[in-house]
DNA sequence: TAAAGTCTGTTGAATTTTCAACAAAAGGAG
DNA sequence: CTCCTTTTGTTGAAAATTCAACAGACTTTA
């Protein structure tokens, strides 16, 4: 387990918890590593959310089919990101989303209750991890609020400019890449694939943006 | 303050926690009682959110505006509830989003640093707190993964629809009140308000829902 | 390397949404 | 009760989105 604690370390529900206690809370936390491959389902809609995962590597999707498949990608999902963990707080749901792999990934599954209720060995840093994942939980709510604020654009070329904006003061650049080819940015923001395609185009020819491919600039 | 304790046994950030032990927390908690009359804003867009809100009576809605002023119309409070809980948890932020009084409102603002900190007493009730508020903002977060679900509809229909058997589910029953007027479910499911009247006749007219003013019947 | 498959950009037509303006209905104030 | 304000429904025109279809670019596989 101990070539994981590079991406353990940068997981936020081990925030200030040093790796001489991580082996002992992993064991206390029932965790145990799983992989899939790429397009594989981690977590399927409908079941059961009793555990969530912690990406060890790779990468996945959040994802979401309404009642004539259309797909709707809700968030991505990087290593050291936890995924599921508010639908397993909740208590007693099923998971109104699947979690995909996007490419090969292994991911640690957590069961919550391990989580919520401090073990029987009383290991003090549950009250750091609780503490930690309730941070993590609020970050998450906000991050779907920002979600909520790009998808809430009416048309395509404010929710485009929306998001890169987003991505910009999330990465600190005008210049980044995004984790989304052309028909998975279009399921992000809820819209037509073709009319993104267009209007990305547009945005070049206007000299708003420039991009080839998943890389984009701001100018 | 025993006049709210109807309201905050409620809470669910009181969850489990007894009538006598109320009071004391409270004021550990450093919680202020303040009014608010309608329209007048509790929290600002833009302004620190270390403290967060509980509902005692009225009611509010959670909006943002956008850089040419489109009010988007985020959730709505009802007494019992907390609000900004999430941004002063997640710390070192400042609010997305405003908070509004849709009637005249009762709050009681609660010290964010005072709930995720263990008081000075070191009453065991923190830890109860602590519990009940990650589940509180996991449930929130799911609460806004519906609300990305209906406003991710493409049509206006369809997040008509979407929003209705949302309501549906939540009451359990096919005829309910909606808490927002005609321009404020637009606002919520960020459509036009026209469009959404017109949109409306057009169900009624074919037999699929009823209703009057805010109050809807599913057939 | 060639072939097959996937992804992307373009186009035009059909559908929908937005916008603006107005009139009817409902609610509130005096 | 009447006047005034706010809310709601309707309409037509303008604008935007979706849809379907296709061709070229790029990848992957055999």
């Amino acid at each position: 387990m101990k070539k994981y604690f590079g991406i353990l370390r940068k997981c936020s529900l081990f925030d200030q918890i040093e790796d001489q206690h991580l082996i002992a809370m992993l064991s206390c936390l029932g965790a145990r590593r799983a992989e899939f491959d790429k397009k594989y389902t981690i977590f399927a809609e409908g079941s059961p959310a009793r555990y969530f995962g912690i990406l060890l590597s790779g990468s996945a999707q959040i994802i979401r089919h309404d009642y004539y498949g259309n797909r709707s990608i809700v968030s991505g999902v990087v290593p050291g990101e936890l995924f599921g963990e508010a639908f397993a707080c909740a208590g007693e749901q099923t998971l109104p989303v699947s979690v995909v792999a996007n490419e090969p990934c292994e991911v640690l599954l957590v069961d919550s209750t391990h989580v919520l209720h401090t073990c029987s060995n009383g290991c003090e840093f549950h009250r750091r991890m609780i503490y930690n994942l309730m941070r993590d939980m609020a970050r998450k709510n906000i991050m779907v609020y920002s979600k909520l604020e790009i998808t809430g654009k009416r048309s395509t070329r404010e929710k485009i400019l929306a998001y890169l904006a987003h991505m910009e003061q999330q990465t600190g650049k005008a210049e980044f890449d995004i984790p989304f080819d052309r028909q998975e940015l279009a399921d992000y923001l809820e819209v037509d694939r073709s009319g993104l395609s267009a209007e990305i185009s547009k945005l070049k020819r206007e000299g708003i943006i420039d991009c080839r491919k998943n890389h984009f600039v701001l100018l």
